[in-house]
DNA sequence: CTGTTAGCGCCTTCAG
DNA sequence: CTGAAGGCGCTAACAG
């Protein structure tokens, strides 16, 4: 059976005070040695402990963050999940997750209902960045972080990457490893992600010389690695020569959860990788340093990002006044065998 | 500038009836077409949102959720995760997802804290559950569903799987592939999981012949990719003739975390997987289906437990008076490339 | 149908 | 140092 539970005035009752002085002694006010005693002893006999609604709303905040995300399922999401919380568990605050899924409405319905002031201030990384979104964070009744690249004269703290560097730096790596052909699996070309990440291998294909970068531009339907099945599979049943032979020899993926699905399409339709096929993806989670072959990736340091809003929405929260921050984290290549060499010099043995 | 939230007052003044009369208006209950319309159009004016703490003050309700796991990290908790926000939502309910680490004190703090009443009810899935932690959670305040195994005579909630069994699942799959030597990497033996699967696999073992399993038995430090890398490389140098060749054929570890690390162990010391280590994990995370090689793995149906959890929390909130109940959902072999028989027949082609 | 009123549980002036 | 009282914003009786 539930345990009811037991209210200051019960504790008053108890310990032979009133309730003022329970508060008090409670919450470490004045009040002299005997009562505090008394009070103390009464609120562990009876298990009472303050009722965090009622102290909300006396107080005005609900010492809850709020964290909304398009899909929990991803690991980069996850990473950010545990450096917010790290950070701001450190000031009494609960982390409240919400996936909103792909629809930019609910991610709106989610910044509207915070206005119910359930939390105190969100932190959202929004894959689709609409009009409406701007405006209901923009109107939000608590402090709002995004994680994510916002208009430049918006004025609302962000953290953000540059992940169209991300893609340049990812090309040019492929190309310093002699790869001539280089492919791109994009995420979802409507979401900001997909178009930055674009807009980099984009341009970084054009400064290799490169007339159409869209011809070798393959679309993947979420940043998922069931997407990243399907996207590869297609890309390399049409980059196929009439013999057969593969007329890539690099792809980058908009992110590690397409590169695996891409790897995986490459592997089972019998290529080798990196000896066939060099891949490359962009987050660098976890798996990426375990899964076979090794995955190079782009990091876009999602626990730092993670860090900095945490911490930019408790600033927030406790001086509303501040101009709006926007923290850039820069990406970085993590090189690893999924990228290496196609033609390693032989007859020579590693060091 | 965060705009400060306008209070059933405001609306009422506005709209020159009284704040009863709002709330009636707002909340469907008997009013007038005249009064509706004069309450709506003051509220839009406004931009008027119910508070949220006021509301569950007044109620006696927070409208969420609590799901607390040691570690947000591992995929099979993010299954769990969606399919309870999924089924809790829909009543109206927030999910609030807290990561206790793995110190079964912070278990205890937080169910304690659920006291406070933040929450209506609360999900845990605990790897170590002491005797600490179940008298926490039958003295808690709220309702508590726990996803795992709870000796048979407590009163509370449960949703369990048999890991044992799917151990055993795992264990004769191989044997039936042709695998003699058949070794274990089980995660800490101090968890709830651990000792199950250790079980399991001393059970299997014993039944095809063997007098002490455990001499195939490693630990590693923890249910993740790092920890299975570790134990798997360990594994790997022990288990070797002085030949350099392996005296084990197979390998289940605990999970799909540690299934990944033991995999890119035997993958990097040179080894064929499953030509020379056939490897079986168990939870089958989506990953498994696109590693390489694919993992053969025993599904316990995350996403079906966190259903139930869900759903049997919501009863029990409705209704606190019903019996303690107790949902199994077995478990069930996912067949994939890494288990492969280790001698093809060759001479044939595949139909 | 509508307004007044009494709290939900807590914290915090304000007197004493 | 302590108790009484007001009120955070809202809903649910209760009268009218």
């Amino acid at each position: 059976m539930i345990r009811t539970r037991p209210t200051l005035n019960q504790v008053a009752e108890l310990a032979g005070v009133s309730i003022a002085s329970v508060s008090r002694a409670l919450n470490g006010r004045s009040a002299s040695a005997n009562t505090v005693e008394r009070v103390r002893a009464a609120a562990a006999e009876l298990g009472y402990v303050p009722d965090a609604t009622a102290r909300s709303l006396k107080l005005g905040h609900a010492l809850q963050i709020a964290f909304a995300v398009d899909d929990v399922g991803n690991p980069v999401y996850v990473e950010m999940m545990r450096a917010i919380e790290e950070v701001v568990r450190k000031s009494g605050y609960r982390l409240v997750v919400s996936s909103t899924g792909s629809r930019p409405s609910e991610a709106i319905d989610l910044v509207n209902s915070l206005s119910r002031g359930y939390a105190d201030g969100m932190i959202i990384s929004p894959l689709r960045i609409t009009d409406d979104l701007i405006v209901a964070l923009q109107t939000a009744t608590v402090p709002v972080v995004v994680i994510g690249s916002l208009p430049q004269d918006i004025d609302i703290d962000t953290v953000q990457t540059d992940s169209a560097q991300g893609v340049v730096l990812a090309y040019q790596h492929l190309r310093d490893m002699g790869r001539e052909r280089i492919a791109f699996i994009n995420g979802p070309a409507d979401t900001t992600p997909g178009r930055a990440r674009a807009r980099g291998y984009g341009e970084a294909a054009r400064a290799a010389g490169s007339s159409d970068p869209s011809v070798l531009t393959m679309p993947a339907t979420d940043f998922t690695v069931a997407a990243g099945l399907d996207a590869g599979r297609e890309l390399l049943t049409r980059h196929r020569a009439t013999d057969g032979s593969l007329t890539i020899d690099a792809l980058i993926a908009a992110n590690d959860l397409l590169a695996l699905g891409a790897i995986h399409a490459a592997v089972e339709s019998g290529l080798d990788v990196p000896g066939d096929l060099a891949i490359v993806g962009v987050d660098d989670i976890e798996i990426a340093s375990v899964y076979n072959p090794t995955l190079t990736s782009v990091s876009l340091q999602s626990a730092a990002r993670g860090r900095h809003a945490g911490e930019i929405l408790l600033q927030r929260i406790a001086s509303p006044g501040m101009s709006a921050r926007r923290v850039l984290v820069p990406p970085e290549l993590v090189v690893r065998a999924s990228s290496k060499s196609p033609t390693p010099p032989s007859g020579r043995v590693n060091p």
